[in-house]
Order: C-alpha cells, then sequence, then structure tokens
DNA sequence: GCAATTCAGGACCGATCGGTACAAAACTAT
DNA sequence: ATAGTTTTGTACCGATCGGTCCTGAATTGC
C-alpha cells in the first residue's frame, strides 16, 4: 500500500538502550539518540512516540532481558551457583564497553528519584522483582522462608552495590573479589 | 569601604547542597538553585563561580562532613557498632526530608559517569575514603589485614546498596531490617 | 555631603533542549 | 502510468539552559 519502514524498529530501539544506559536518561539528547541510532526525527516520534516513550520502553525491556537471564541462571545452575553468575554478569572483558555502565534500572532508580517518579518507581519495582527472584531460588536450598527474605534483601544490597562498583569502573579484578568475599559469607550465613 | 554582602554565603551553600543532593546535579537548574538559595544570579556567579563549581564544593563538603561522621561515630564507640551507626545514618524520621536522598557520593558518581568523569571519579574517589575508614575500623578488631582488606570492600558494597534502598525510598523498617541482617552476617564472617 | 566601591536585580545572550509542521521522496495497488 | 499512502529529511517552534553585562541601589571612608 505504501512506502514501507527504511530501518529496523528493534534495532534502533536497541542502540537508544545502550546509549540510555551509557549516559542516563537526562543526558541523552533527542541529537544523541537520532545519532546513535541513525535515524531522522520523523521516524523517531512516528515510531517510539517521544523521548520518555521510548525510555520506558527500554527500561522495562532491560528488565525483561535481565529476568530472562536471571531465570536462566537459576534453572541451569544450583541456587547459590546461579546467583553469583548472576552477578558477575557484566563485570566481563575488560574494553567490551557495556561492562562499566553498571545497571539500567539502579541507574535509573537514582537519576529520576525527584526528578520524575513515576521512572524512578518503576526502575525499583524492576528491581524488586529480581529480589523476588533471589528470595524464590533461596528458598529453594530448603532454608527457612524468613532467612530467605533476609538474605534476599541483603543479596539486593550487594547486587546494588557491585552495580554501583561497575559503574564507578572499580577494576574487574576487585569487583570479583568483592563478588567471591560477599558470597563467601553468604553462603556461611545460610 | 563597601557595601557588604546581604547574604550569608555558607548557608547559600549549604541550601544548594541539599538541592543538588535532592535532584541531582543535572536536574537542578540554575534557576531552581537562585530559588533555593535565596540569592540572585550576579551574587551566584560572583560568589560560587558557576554551577559547576558550586556542585564540586559541595560534593567536596559532603564528603568531608560524611567521614567526619563516620570518624566520629568509630571513635565513641566498638568498630563494629560505630560502623552500623553510620550505616544507619540518614535513615531517621520518615518525613523529615534528607532521609531519602541516598548519598551525594553515591548518587553523583553513578550520574555523572559518562557525563562529566571527572565529577563521578571525585565521588568515587570520596567513596574509598570511607571504604579505608572501613578497612582502618576493621583492623581494630584484630583480625587479619586480607580480611578487613576484604571485609571493608563487602561493607561499601552493603553501604552502597543501602543509599539505593534510601533513595528508593524503600521503608526504613525494611532498610533497617537490611542493616540488621547484613550485619549479623558480616560479623559472622569476622 | 560626597566620592569611591561593591553589591543585587534583571535584561539580555547564544546554544540547546524536546517537539511539530510540512513538503518532497519512495513505495504499492490498480 | 498514475493515484494514493506512508516515510523521511529538515526547517522551524517556543522554552529553557548556563552564563554575561549593565544599571541602579546601598554602604563605606573621608
Amino acid at each position: 500500500m505504501a512506502r514501507p519502514m527504511e530501518f529496523d524498529r528493534t534495532l534502533a530501539r536497541d542502540r537508544a538502550l545502550l546509549l540510555f544506559w551509557r549516559r542516563g536518561y537526562q543526558a541523552a539528547s533527542l541529537s544523541d539518540l537520532l545519532a546513535a541510532m541513525e535515524i531522522s526525527r520523523s521516524s523517531f516520534y512516528a515510531a517510539f512516540g517521544d523521548k520518555r516513550a521510548l525510555f520506558l520502553e527500554c527500561l522495562d525491556l532491560f528488565a525483561a532481558r535481565t529476568l530472562n537471564f536471571l531465570n536462566g541462571t537459576l534453572e541451569t545452575n544450583p541456587p547459590l551457583d546461579g546467583l553469583k553468575r548472576f552477578f558477575e554478569m557484566g563485570l566481563g572483558r575488560m574494553g567490551d564497553g557495556e561492562s562499566h555502565w553498571g545497571c539500567l534500572l539502579v541507574n535509573t532508580s537514582l537519576e529520576m528519584a525527584g526528578v520524575d517518579d513515576a521512572l524512578s518507581q518503576r526502575a525499583s519495582a524492576h528491581l524488586a522483582q529480581v529480589q523476588a527472584a533471589f528470595e524464590a531460588s533461596l528458598l529453594k536450598t530448603g532454608c527457612s522462608p524468613q532467612k530467605a527474605a533476609d538474605l534476599s534483601a541483603v543479596l539486593m544490597l550487594l547486587l546494588e552495590g557491585l552495580r554501583v562498583s561497575s559503574r564507578r569502573a572499580l577494576p574487574p579484578e576487585t569487583q570479583r573479589n568483592q563478588i567471591h568475599t560477599a558470597f563467601r559469607i553468604v553462603d556461611a550465613a545460610l
């Protein structure tokens, strides 16, 4: 019927996600986004609504992928090993990008608090889902529900702290040590 | 010789610090700042240079106060109690403001990473000083240097996670539980 | 009182922000 | 080929950004 779209929507969206991840919501200007996504202004607004809507889409997508990865590792590993592997996600090879941008959920929850609380709360809600997955996994180790609740809350603290370490660009080796020590003492508490 | 200043510089600076703490660097516009500080544009630039310089001043001041408070509690309490008290700083009474803004150092380190790396790194360096104080305190418990280094790194993870919890506006009671559980398992690891 | 000096208020600046409007280009269906 | 439809590139929009400049008011030393 008419002219077909000239760009791949999901590809453009993924590129936007990377930019948001790297720079945060506010510092990623429209021009930056258009350049990164390699589409024009009109295509942008036609396909994504506006900047905020696109961000929301990216945020939810990031959360879905994160939960997906987490559930994957939890299914194919003993609970604690799966958790540890999840913690180690994204501290990868030194110069590969993506490795020192922290976690978009944590970043957003902090950046947008007091600025756009709806965005902040949404990111926070996604984090709560992650914590719920932690708790479910801990329960499978046979510990008490109380202990699972308490420890999953502490695991969330550790994860957030680790994603801060990542964005602070602490050396991967340092982060690896942090994970190792953290899991050693969590293990002892089980 | 001439007309004296009509405003209290340190008062204005403190007000700016609160705004930066609450909204972050980017979202605190000049107009916002002037309104909060209750000074005029010209006074602002005469007294503080520019927005970034003022922020830097606030950041360093926040760090100094934080370290000061930390060292105070560490001097007047047994090491672990002092640390715990530091962790509990700022989760205070529900509606008193300041309690759910997280930590300016953590906030800044995340927000400015990839945007103004000098600011991010500076905040990160201040955090490293806090961690060093943790380590020194742990050493006083008589544990091995290795253990002090490892545990202080984990304590930093927990602190960062807790300040994220704070800015996410998790209920103070939840945060209290997190602190309690965290210190229980850290204690066990000593 | 008067000159000298420093202050504060606000007009003004170019740049950039996110977002809209519009016209030309590109494609399909007939 | 042509009519009809959708996409795309870009000019343009008002608002706001951080920052400068200039004027008039306020206060001092004399």
